[in-house]
DNA sequence: ATAATACCTTCGTGTTACACGAAGGCAAGA
DNA sequence: TCTTGCCTTCGTGTAACACGAAGGTATTAT
């Protein structure tokens, strides 16, 4: 049987992720003792090991939870349990996407901020600039600076 | 002038969101009538179109702000600025690698439930397939319950 | 004149996943 | 006995709004 801090130490968690997720009903196997200290064995650092290796897919905890529930009702629900996972698969894909934007983004912001700071600021009267131009007049924050 | 309800419509923001970037400082041209209605000319538009692009990189909101002021002080401001956005670039590049993993953490996961699912469970005793095994288990989740 | 409407305002709460500190209980060692 | 070290619950703060309540104001219709 296992303190809050030595499941804590043992799984990587901090403390108040721990008892956060016993109490948010994330650990079916915890118990109290006469003190009303939570103790853990070792089916509750498996489980707890399980959530964080979920977390770890970006899975949010509400969901996590559902998906212990539908564990604990047996193999009856792996199919629940992998449609569960391909839609969240398909958030985490959205997420990439996202990311990708702003990266994206940043690459152009900071392109641009260094032609400034070399003194080569892109030619406006060049055709062959205006996707970067175009792109400029969206970008207020770059050329209301740039022009005061 | 603008009415928040119009702004709204014209920059593609939420009445809300119009309200919270007005309310944080993130608008400075924007102004108040005899009602104490918010009131809102081009520049006002301008300025939340920029925050609009910024917040499609991924900025928070606060540091959208020190940015803004930055801009507000003028182009003496640009160095501060440059290092401003790369920085917010590291972070975005950080978040991008972060949602590979979750997305590549998911791939093994719905694949192993595809393989349960059509009886095709990974052979344990094949050395093959022991990068799989290990996953399976480092996955609660997996190997609970399907051997329950 | 009055009533309906269409705006606007400022609260205040809920969301996510904890972090952090406060105030207090319990048991063991110096 | 007092300190140490563990635990408990409770309450606040975070980010970026969403949403609703309660109320003010201006225009329009009857």
């Amino acid at each position: 049987m296992y303190t809050v801090k030595e499941v804590a130490r043992i799984t990587g968690l901090t403390e108040h992720a721990v008892r956060f997720y016993t109490d948010k009903g994330l650990v079916p196997s915890v118990q109290r003792n006469q003190n009303n200290f939570r103790m853990f064995d070792e089916e509750s650092i498996n489980w707890l090991h399980g959530i964080k290796c979920l977390k770890q897919s970006g899975m949010p905890v509400d969901v996590i939870k559902t998906y212990i529930d539908l564990c604990i009702e047996g193999d009856s629900t792996i199919p629940q349990r992998y449609t569960l996972m391909m839609e969240h698969k398909e958030d985490a894909l959205a997420k990439l996407e996202e990311a990708k934007l702003h990266v994206a983004h940043l690459e152009e912001k900071t392109a641009l901020y260094q032609d400034i700071l070399e003194n080569r600021s892109p030619d406006t009267t060049n055709p062959a600039h205006w996707d970067r131009i175009q792109h400029m007049h969206g970008d207020v924050f770059y050329s209301r600076s740039a022009t005061r």
